[in-house]
RNA sequence: GCCCCCGUGGCGGAAUUGGUAGACGCGCUCGACUCAAAAUCGAGUUCCGCAAGGAGUGCCGGUUCGACUCCGGCCGGGGGCACCA
């Protein structure tokens, strides 16, 4: 009797061979085709939790299948090591950010390793490394001297409690990401990156993407957000304080016969002039600053606004003007910061025009006979004929914004334009915890890049965190240096970039790593893109566009001819676990609950659970599943095999305690079948069987298992890769000894390899193969074994199912049809009647319409 | 508010181009082995019905010989964006 499969003696045996094989080490020099399988790479939090897992998982199948069909694999692992829990942690704990940091990287490098992780960990980076940053640094610079960087005193979100500025994108309704306080708006010093340069090509680089979800293409194509228009010029009826007049955008200049009013942002250089002199003006545009950004005051917010008493002219409609206001609904960072009001074809506008008692005119009408019709509290957005609008009227919308467009060129007040949502990255941090932006500030030369043979910029290590905001600032031995340029007093930039810049080109720096720059253009192009990136949704905009934009930038300035880092992208879904809310209304983790008479008990008192909403696993609800357990009870394969069973991998996986122990069985199930094959050897079928394979059924059956766990794999359908393996174990399991039997089990060992490598290699090492099974090669399908040569018909009766009978493959319409009238079933529905047609689909069904 | 995705047994989910709905797993039921349990193995498991048969992929309608699949309209769930002119 087989013994039962010993994963803790096979996992930690087989990851030792492994290693010290140097097995998944990528090499440049094999000749074999490349393939780079990437999973994005963890912050060191401490612990590695399901989420991990379950994504390592999937990349690892891929690498290990890609391996085995004769690919030399890229497959590496590395640390986004900056951020600010590595500063709570020190204001918390007393601890030095970097000495908390890479104890956390020990522990989950250990955890990773333990899983037996097909990764080259010769390429281990961490970014925190200043053999990492300090490249990173030297990129920076490149990006300054192309003038893709800039420094601009400018408005930022501000998060007090963090102390640090925040991106557009990490505000969150009005709150900062990570600590969830009110952002406050200041004006800073920061630096930029252009991205906006960029924006056209992130945005039209994204139709070339056709191995990404389209949810993510559409995500950025929305971030981007792309609008045409015309730019256009209103004249003050009289110039004051030195301006003549403003520029506006719109969206619609089919429209402009139904302006009624010109409206500027609060922050716009006109209102804060006339501002100057006007103290009812000036309190007005201190009131709009005060009003939340957040979502809830955003959506009921009204529209306010402040009537300069100034006119401007209408640039179609000779001697007509309009009222100028500053409203509060004017953002100044999209368009030109003011706009034309168009209460008949706007909501807010209209809402504003209503309050302020201005005319709302219908210029475009969905037929004639609502050209009449007057605008009521909705204001008509829809398609139609313009109407009220001199030589425009008869036009539909489209050919009136083309007309207008082009009246405004020819009479040169304003152009066609198009304007983008995309803002410039704020790279700057007031962080310690962050890669130094080589820079030094001098009075005499500006803003000076560190020389390069000066790089990198280290980060001081005696710092203390006693205070809140930047430890570098009072850091003096570190910031007073001499100014690169003209060896004055400078003083060091003390901001830090945001982490977003260190994932934005590591997976080029896994591609190749040389000492004494960022990265070999050479050895890096023949590895990029990344064939297969695998990460979660929460990415889809910032990292991934921040990634894009980055590439292209170093292909923009010679550095690497790469377009797109990312060639396919995968987002799988989320670890989820039940919630359990105990007897005070707390949150209860699942080790402290249990179940007794079929009832949700406390483990301690007794008392009674309530079980609450199946969710992600969080800290917060206490929900999580610590995966290191549960690899020590059960093996690292049991919970690879879980991670990809039963869910597809983009949707979320629900962890149970009953799925874990199904996988447990199948992998046993699977030993048991290797190691009774092992025990039998090939003489227990000899005689037993006569003829080549001995049995063309189950030889059929593991052919197309083959061919549907390699398209299933390729395709990142895990689950369904799973379900073919179970049902070639069961068809093996009934099967009797046979020479096909034999290659059956062996192929299914090769079939397992990535799913479950432990259990493979102790297997295939029990069938006496050579060498190890992650070496071994793919099996190959036989595609005459694919095809049925015995199919089974449905036969119908009016579409509905009423018999099926086999037939051989490719049999003729006639013979189908005579086979399907000749069905009991179907003589005593039909009833002596003959049907009034008759649909054959070949080698599939017979339909008869009675 | 705008944009997008998804609704299939008790549960997770399968189902080329429209062609036998419910593969596979979990759970459950019955049985075998066992003094007993665990483990393992076998049979069954969409619903109603003893059965014959009927119904059935969120709801209503349409196209078709035939619809989970295509079209229109609802209802429900999830995600993204946030006064973007």
């Amino acid at each position: 009797m087989a013994e039962r499969f010993n994963p803790l003696e096979a996992d930690a045996h087989w990851q030792k061979v492994w290693e010290e094989r140097g097995t998944f080490h990528a090499s440049d020099g094999s000749g074999r085709p490349f393939s780079y399988v990437l999973e994005m790479f963890p912050y060191p939090s401490g612990r590695i939790h399901m989420g991990h897992v379950r994504n390592y998982t999937m990349g690892d199948v891929l690498a290990r299948t890609r391996r085995m069909k004769g690919f030399e694999v890229l497959h590496p692992m590395g640390w986004d090591a900056f951020g600010m829990p590595a500063e709570n942690a020190a204001m918390e704990k007393k601890v030095h950010p970097g000495d908390w940091t890479w104890s956390n990287i020990d522990t989950m490098r250990a955890q990773l390793k333990r899983l037996g992780f097909a990764l080259d960990w010769s390429r281990e980076l961490a970014t925190c490394d200043p053999s990492y940053y300090g490249h990173e640094q030297a990129l920076f610079l490149d990006l300054f001297e192309a003038g893709l960087v800039y420094r601009k005193a400018s408005e930022v979100n501000w998060d007090p409690v963090d102390m640090t500025v925040l991106a557009n994108e990490q505000v969150i309704d009005g709150r900062g990401w990570r600590s969830g306080a009110l952002v406050e708006r200041r004006k800073l010093s920061q630096w930029f990156l252009k991205i906006t340069d960029f924006a056209e090509e992130l945005l039209d680089g994204l139709a070339a993407l056709d191995q990404w979800p389209d949810k993510v293409r559409l995500m950025q194509e929305n971030w981007i957000g792309r609008s045409r228009g015309l730019r256009f010029r209103f004249d003050l009826e009289s110039p004051i304080l030195g301006f003549a007049g403003f520029e506006v955008f719109t969206t619609r200049p089919d429209t402009i016969f139904g302006a009624s009013f010109a409206a500027l942002s609060p922050d716009h250089p006109i209102a804060l002039a006339l501002a100057e002199h006007d103290p009812a003006l000036a309190a007005f545009i201190a009131e709009c600053k005060q009003g939340g950004t957040n979502a809830a005051e955003l959506e009921t917010a009204e529209k306010k606004g402040f009537d300069t008493g100034l006119k401007v002219r209408h640039p179609l409609d000779a001697g007509a003007t309009l009222p100028l206001y500053v409203a509060n609904f004017v953002l100044m960072d999209y368009g030109t910061g003011a706009i034309m009001g168009v209460p008949g074809h706007d909501q807010r506008d209209l809402d504003f025009a209503r309050k302020y008692g201005l005319t709302a005119t219908r210029v475009v009408a969905p037929s004639p006979e609502e050209a009449a019709e007057p605008i009521g509290d909705e204001a008509y957005t829809g398609p139609g004929r313009l109407v009220n609008s001199d030589f425009l009227d008869g036009l539909t919308a489209e050919e009136a914004i083309r007309a207008v467009i082009a009246r405004a060129e020819a009479e040169s007040w304003g152009q066609g334009t198009i304007v983008w949502r995309l803002r410039d990255w704020g790279v700057s941090r007031q962080r310690y915890w962050g890669t130094p932006i080589p820079i030094v500030h001098c009075e005499a030369c500006g803003a000076v890049p560190v020389p390069r043979d000066r790089l990198p910029v280290v980060l001081p290590e005696d710092v203390s965190f006693e205070m809140p905001g930047n430890p570098l600032d009072r850091h003096p031995t570190w910031t007073d240096v001499d100014c690169p340029g003209c060896g004055g007093p400078g003083r060091r930039e003390t901001d830090t970039l945001d982490t977003f810049v260190d994932s934005s080109w590591y997976f080029i720096r896994f591609a190749s790593q040389p000492k004494d720059r960022p990265f070999d253009r050479a050895e890096a192009e023949r590895w990029l893109p990344v064939d297969q990136y695998i990460g979660g949704v929460e990415h889809a905009i910032l990292h991934l566009l921040y990634a894009r934009f980055w590439t292209r930038a170093l292909r923009r300035i010679g550095r690497l001819d790469i377009e797109e880092p990312f060639k396919g992208l995968f987002t799988q879904g989320m670890v989820t676990h039940e919630t359990y809310c105990g007897p005070d209304g707390g949150w209860l983790s699942p080790d402290e609950v249990e179940r007794r008479g079929g009832r949700l008990v406390t483990v301690e008192s007794g008392e009674p659970v309530e079980t609450g909403r199946t969710e992600k696993m969080s800290k917060s609800k206490r929900n999580t599943v610590d995966p290191e357990p549960i690899v020590d009870q059960y093996g690292a394969d049991a919970v690879r095999w879980f991670m990809l069973s039963d869910s597809p991998p983009d949707r979320d996986l629900e962890w149970s305690e009953a799925g874990i122990q199904g996988s447990w069985r199948f992998v046993q199930r699977v030993w048991r079948l290797a190691s009774e094959e092992a025990e039998r050897g090939p003489s227990s079928w000899l005689g037993a069987e006569s003829g080549s394979g001995g049995d063309a059924g189950l030889t059929r059956k593991l052919h197309r298992t083959i061919a549907a766990v390699g398209a299933n794999i390729e395709s990142l359908a895990f689950n369904k890769a799973v379900a073919n393996l179970y049902e070639l174990a069961t068809a093996i399991e009934k099967a009797p000894p046979s020479p096909a039997r034999s290659e059956a089990v062996e192929a299914m060992v090769r079939l397992v390899a990535p799913m479950a490598p432990h259990l493979a290699e102790q297997a295939w090492s029990a069938l006496g193969k050579e060498g190890l099974v992650a070496d071994a090669a793919w099996p190959e399908a036989d595609p005459a074994l694919l095809v049925e040569d015995e199919v089974t018909i449905a036969v119908q009766v009016n579409g509905k199912l009423r018999d099926t009978l086999n037939a051989p493959k490719g049999a003729s319409r006639e013979d189908l049809e005579a086979l399907a009238l000749a069905s009991d079933n179907v003589v005593r529905i039909l009833a002596g009647k003959p049907p009034k047609k008759v649909i054959v689909v070949p080698d599939r069904l017979v339909n008869l319409v009675a």
